[in-house]
DNA sequence: CTGAAAGCGCTTACAG
DNA sequence: CTGAAAGCGCTTACAG
């Protein structure tokens, strides 16, 4: 099957190809009887642009990037990455927009994309996850001036566009909730320590914890998979002054976690509360089900694409607080059993 | 930031842009000498062809579609797709191709992208997922010339490239497994029934019941969310005769099974044992771990996009059976408890 | 409102 | 081995 050019469209219309370009563009220069006529034409004959003729002569891509900077076996494990990905896209795909999709090693590799990407004028923008105290991308697409969203702060983003959830406030409702059903040694399982978004949490939880006087409150640092949750929740239990509660930074770790207690004969939530970081249905999937915090990790998505789609249509970056993550309590959490 | 094109390189070499060009695509024409210093001047000035020019000019898109027909809270609870994507990305990467991704609702749609793929000349190929009975973008397809490789068979895939995995003889060895262990009434909770490896799994199911006097064997349908998967294990456990064995056709459902068995007061392994379909970490959090059937999802990936990429050169469609996904027994199986 | 033409940045026969 | 030129399929000032 031979491929609809512009030039066939306007042989059967009789008009020149500008005259359909500008009708496909919806801009002033054809009729809007002409406009309709042509229109019409090109769905009969199946014709669409080009994405490679327009992007070289109109110099936009019509692509927004996304590198990812995870190895595959936690990408697959934690359902936000794919519910982030499926909200990007809808709001792209809606737009006309494609989603070009990369998974790297580091940020060195992720730089290297980035200005490859840049050079090859693959995509008009991108997106950027896992933001890092002093992260070296952001100058990096500042020096490229590559349109781009920072999924991640607040702070940090340089002169780029950002999105974040209100982490700290999050937190610190979750500490008041189990302070208030009687928990006083309160311990948390955080992600990878260099990401921005843990160190926010760990400063809200260290803060919330000294405003309530928890004074055995403790963070261990883990990396967001199974085993690692599972370990640290381990190590935990085993203290002498064991906690009644303990926060996970994912949904991952919070299901290890639960499965550690009860492999030490401890009852959740009697002996052991549990809150979970990312609500997702994996929280429903266990017994008790587990309280979390949740947010419409889609919706945060397609936000975070409009912004990018905003920044490539010239506007000034914006800096965007979005949704406060919601606890919802489940089985997983209540009053500490009296010992 | 100006980005340089060929021009740029072939000034500073002091050739034309037809050598620059000889000298990046690895063909004759230029001296070994004159190729190595193009491309060094290359480097240090940071360009890359623009992907846009390239493909107007070459033809060829350098990209590969993938688009995916679930809805977002599926796709981001099961790890299989992500897994996925990231063995097809690893291994277009290394080759420089890109991957754009769409979500679709349903087939119509998935269609409409590739024929609107195929007109815009975006990609070069696609991947094809979750094959059907009688899956009508086969024929969409072949009709576009549009190179594919369906991920799904073996049969069904009319002319295009497939690669499947031996799902049968993975069922089979299975029940076998079970039946060696002491099981004679052996549940299967199926995948969505008009997918072709739920009907290749369910045809294996009946088949190896049938030959080892298996009466009681019986298939659920499902939809590999874990609500759906918890309910029909309900339904199941409340017969009369209950099973002793659930196979599940994934990992989700497995994990949701075993919560309500659990709910329901029957001890894992003892009074059920439970196998699952797509080992995962997932498996390995819960407790007992699940006995399950993997395979290397990445590399599973990364087969059909080499297979791709054959195609896409021009190499003769090829259907190439996979590794058989291996049973790992893990603590949710062991003898049926004498009652 | 329309047409003819230049130009985007490459690739690729075609001469030399 | 190299250079000049046409062409890929669009967009976009510029004349009419």
């Amino acid at each position: 099957m031979k491929r609809p050019t512009i030039a066939d469209v306007a042989r059967r219309a009789g008009v020149s190809k500008g005259a359909v370009s500008y009708a496909l563009n919806g801009q002033p220069g054809v009729s809007e009887a002409t406009r309709q006529r042509i229109l019409a034409i090109a769905t009969e004959i199946g014709f669409s642009r080009s994405s490679a003729a327009r992007a070289l002569s109109a110099a936009t891509a019509e692509a927004v990037g996304l590198a990812l900077c995870r190895p595959a076996r936690i990408l697959g494990i934690e359902p936000f990455f794919m519910e982030l990905i499926s909200g990007v896209e809808a709001e792209l795909s809606a737009r006309s927009y494609a989603l070009t999709l990369q998974v790297v090693a580091d940020h060195d590799a992720e730089i290297a994309v980035y200005r490859r990407w840049w050079a090859e004028r693959r995509v008009d923008g991108v997106l950027v996850c896992d933001l890092r105290t002093d992260d070296r991308r952001i100058p990096a697409l500042e020096q490229l001036q590559l349109p781009a969203v920072v999924i991640g702060g607040p702070g940090g983003t340089g002169e780029l566009s950002s999105l974040w959830s209100d982490d700290a406030a999050a937190l610190t409702e979750t500490v008041e909730y189990l302070v208030a059903l009687g928990h006083r040694r309160i311990a948390r399982v955080g992600g990878l320590p260099d990401l921005r978004h843990t160190e926010i949490r760990t400063d809200a939880f260290t803060a919330v914890c000294q405003r309530l006087g928890l004074v055995d409150a403790v963070t261990v640092w883990s990396d967001y998979t199974g085993e690692e949750g599972g370990r640290a929740t381990r190590r935990l239990l085993s203290s002498a002054q064991r906690p009644t509660a303990v926060i996970y930074d994912n949904d991952v770790m919070a299901i290890a976690g639960l499965s550690v207690a009860q492999e030490m004969g401890l009852t959740v939530p009697d002996d052991l509360s549990i809150v979970a970081w990312d609500d997702s249905p994996l929280c429903r999937l266990v017994h008790p089900p587990l309280t979390a915090l949740g947010r419409d990790v889609p919706a945060y998505g397609a936000h975070a694409a409009r912004q990018l789609l905003a920044v490539i249509a010239g506007q000034p970056a914006t800096r965007v607080q979005d949704e406060t993550p919601h606890l919802t309590p489940r089985g997983s959490t209540a009053p500490p059993r009296q010992r």
